[in-house]
DNA sequence: TTACCATCCGAAACCGGTTTCGGTTGATTT
DNA sequence: AAATCAACCGAAACCGGTTTCGGATGGTAA
C-alpha cells in the first residue's frame, strides 16, 4: 500500500519545482506566491507527504522533543502519578508538535547518566523532572549542561530554575487547622525522609499550624519512614504504640496514608472514627480505600500542562526564574477525617483486648 | 561550564585525524588500527564527546526510538498499568540504547493520526500498543504503514502480527474453578464492552468453566459495563438486584472489581464473606482495597520487557508471526474470595437493618 | 628489483530536510 | 527607453554524523 514514503525530492519532482521552493512553500514563507503555496500543499496532501522529523531536527537544530525521567524510587502504587503527569505534558507538547521521550533509570547514578546522554546527544531539547531532593544532583547536572528544564516540585534553594509546585506548607496548615476544628489536639505527622524537599515543606506547614493553634509540640508525634505504603504503616504503628497516641495523623502522600489506614485497622480501630487520617495527592484510588481517604488534592494533569508550557517558553528563550508557580491544594473530604471521639480511649482498650 | 558540545570535527581536529576515521574508530571498524582506535576513544572520553543522535539517526536510517501510544479511554485508576509497562519497555530498549517516545491522543481518531504522524515522519522505528479492540483500526493502519509493531493483547484475528498476551481464557477458567471449589454455583461475570477482545477471551473462559463444572448457564449472570470502577459498581448493583443474585463475581479487570466491592459494601454486604469477588491484573493497590482484592496477577513489567525484545527482533527483520507469546496468570489470593456463606441471606438482612 | 597484498587512513557522497543568497522575471518609476 | 524594484523561484550550503571507495604506505613473495 504505502511503499516508500514520499520525500521532499519526489514531491518536488511531481510539482516541477525545486526542493527548496517546496520546503518554503510548506513552511509558508513570504517569498512564495500564494498560488504555488496552495498547489504545493494540496499535492503534498494528495501524495501523503510528511517531512522526515529526523532530517528536520538536524536542520533546524532542535529535536522538538522533551524528556521525562521516571521518578526514582517510584513505588508502584504512586505511579498513577506518572501517567497523569505524562497526559498533561503530552497535551502541552502536542500543541506545538513536540513529543515526549521517557527515560528509565535503574539507580540514582544511572539516572544522572541518562540525563547526560539525553541532553548531550541532543536527543531532547528540554527536560522535566519530578520529586527533587533538597539538594538534587540532577539539577546541578542540568545547570552544568545548560539544558532548559523545569522541575515538578522544589529543592531547598529554588531561586535559579523553573518549577511548578503545590504549596505543601499551606496544604498542611489547612489539614491541621481542619483537624483542630474537629476537636483534635494530638496530631501526628507521617513523612518521607527529609532529603525530599516536599517532606520538609509539609513538615514546616505542620509545625506552623501546631504552633498557631497553640498545640503542644511533641517530637514523638513526628515519624519519618520510607516513601511507600509500607513506610506509612510502620510509622503509624509506632505512633499508635506511644503512651499517649495521636488521635489524628497527617501523611505526606496518599501512598503513606494508605499504609496508615492499614496500621490503624490492624489494631482494630476505625480510621476516621477512632483515628483521623488526611493524605496528600488526591489520587483517585483513595475513593476505594477502607474507608475512603480524605486528602489534599492537586490536579496532576494540570501540573503536566503547566510544566510543558513553561518548558516550551524557556526553550524559546524565557528566563527560567520567571517561571515559578505555586498552586494551592484543595481539601478533599472523604471519610477518614472525623470529630475527636469522646471515648477514643475506651474504644482503643476494648479493641485491644479483643485482639489479644 | 560546558559551552558548545564537542562535535565530531573538533574531536577529529584534536586528534589530527579525519572525521571519517574518527567515526569508524568509535564504531570499532576493522580497518582502524587498534592503536588509533584506543587513542580516539580515550580522547573522546576526555573531551566528553557524544555523537549527536539526530545526525546519527538520519545517517543510519533509523531513529533508534520506539513509540508507545497511551491506551485509549484510560481511566485514571488503571494507569499504574501504564507506568509499569513503560518501566519494562524502557529496560528492554536501554539494552540497545534505544528510547521510548510516548504519544498522547485525545480521541480514537486522533490516536490514528498520532500513529500516522509518528511512523510516517520517521520519528519512531516501531510501535507498541495496548488493549486492542476485536477489530482494531490501529492495527490495520500499522499494517498499511508497514511499520514494525507489537501488541499488548490480541485482536479477534491475531495471526498476522506480533503480540504478547496473558491467557485470559485460562485465567478465568482458573478463577471460576477456584470459586466452584469454594462451594459457589451462582457465579457472575462482570465485563467491559465486547469490542475489547480481552473481554471476549475472558468471557469465553468463564463460559467454558461454567459448563465444565456443570453449572446452570444463566445470561442474567453476565453484565457488561464501562471499563472503569464506576462501570464495575453499576454492573454489580444490577447483579445484586437479581431475584436470585450471584454469590460470587469474576471481574474482567481490577478496576471493575474495585467497583464491584463498592457496590457490595453499599448493600451492607461483606465482599469475600457474603459475595466473593475475583479481579484481574494483580495491581498493587489491590492490597489496600476493602477488603484486599483477590485477583489474577500478571507481571506487567515483564510484559513490557518481552514486548520490547520482540519489537527489536522484528525491527531487525524477524517475522512478526514468530513472536506470539501467551503467558499464564496466577491466582493471587487475598481476601475477597471465600467459601459460600451458609447463611448469606440472614447476614444480608441484619446488615441492612444496621445501616438504616 | 618488481609485483603483490594487507593495513590503515583521507576524501567525498549521503541521509532529508531548512535556509541563505543571488538571479530572473515583469511591472513601475523617471 | 533605461533604471528601479518587488515578487518569485533555483542553486547550493548546511546540520553532524555514517559509510563507501580509493590511495598511500610498508612488508612480503616471486
Amino acid at each position: 500500500m504505502s511503499g516508500k514514503p514520499v520525500g521532499l525530492k519526489v514531491l518536488a519532482a511531481h510539482l516541477d519545482l525545486s526542493v527548496g521552493t517546496v520546503s518554503r512553500a510548506l513552511n509558508s514563507y513570504a517569498d512564495i506566491s500564494p498560488a504555488t503555496r496552495e498547489r504545493v500543499k494540496r499535492v503534498a496532501d494528495e501524495l501523503g507527504y510528511r517531512a522526515n522529523q529526523t532530517a528536520r531536527s538536524l536542520s533546524i537544530g532542535t529535536p522538538e522533543t522533551i524528556g521525562y525521567v521516571l521518578p526514582r524510587y517510584s513505588n508502584s502504587i504512586a505511579q498513577t502519578f506518572v501517567a497523569q503527569l505524562l497526559q498533561g505534558l503530552g497535551e502541552a507538547m502536542s500543541m506545538r508538535n513536540w513529543d515526549v521521550l521517557v527515560a528509565h533509570a535503574d539507580s540514582p547514578k544511572d539516572e544522572l547518566a541518562q540525563i547526560d546522554r539525553l541532553v548531550r546527544s541532543g536527543r531532547v531539547g528540554g527536560l522535566v523532572m519530578s520529586r527533587p531532593l533538597k539538594n538534587d544532583p540532577r539539577i546541578r547536572l542540568l545547570h552544568g549542561l545548560e539544558c532548559p528544564f523545569v522541575v515538578h516540585g522544589r529543592t531547598e534553594a529554588s531561586d535559579d530554575y523553573a518549577w511548578f509546585d503545590v504549596d505543601g506548607e499551606d496544604a498542611f496548615i489547612t489539614s491541621v487547622d481542619h483537624l483542630v476544628g474537629l476537636g483534635h489536639s494530638r496530631i501526628s505527622f507521617v513523612g518521607a525522609p527529609l532529603q525530599y524537599q516536599f517532606t520538609q515543606d509539609r513538615l514546616n506547614g505542620y509545625n506552623k499550624a501546631v504552633k498557631s493553634n497553640g498545640l503542644p509540640v511533641d517530637p514523638d508525634l513526628i515519624q519519618i519512614a520510607d516513601l511507600s505504603d509500607d513506610g506509612g504503616e510502620i510509622a503509624t504503628s509506632m505512633l499508635l504504640d506511644l503512651p499517649e497516641p495521636p488521635t489524628a495523623i497527617v501523611c505526606v502522600t496518599d501512598s503513606m496514608a494508605i499504609g496508615a489506614l492499614a496500621a490503624i485497622r490492624a489494631r482494630g480501630m476505625r480510621p476516621g472514627k477512632d483515628v483521623s487520617v488526611i493524605g496528600y495527592d488526591g489520587l483517585k484510588f483513595g475513593v476505594h480505600t477502607n474507608p475512603p481517604l480524605t486528602t489534599m488534592a492537586q490536579p496532576l494533569a494540570h501540573a503536566g500542562r503547566r510544566l510543558g508550557d513553561m518548558l516550551l517558553a524557556i526553550i524559546d528563550g524565557d528566563d527560567p526564574t520567571k517561571h515559578q508557580e505555586l498552586q494551592r491544594a484543595q481539601l478533599l473530604r472523604r471519610e477518614t477525617d472525623g470529630p475527636l471521639g469522646r471515648v477514643a480511649g475506651l474504644i482503643n482498650v476494648s479493641k485491644r483486648e479483643e485482639i489479644q
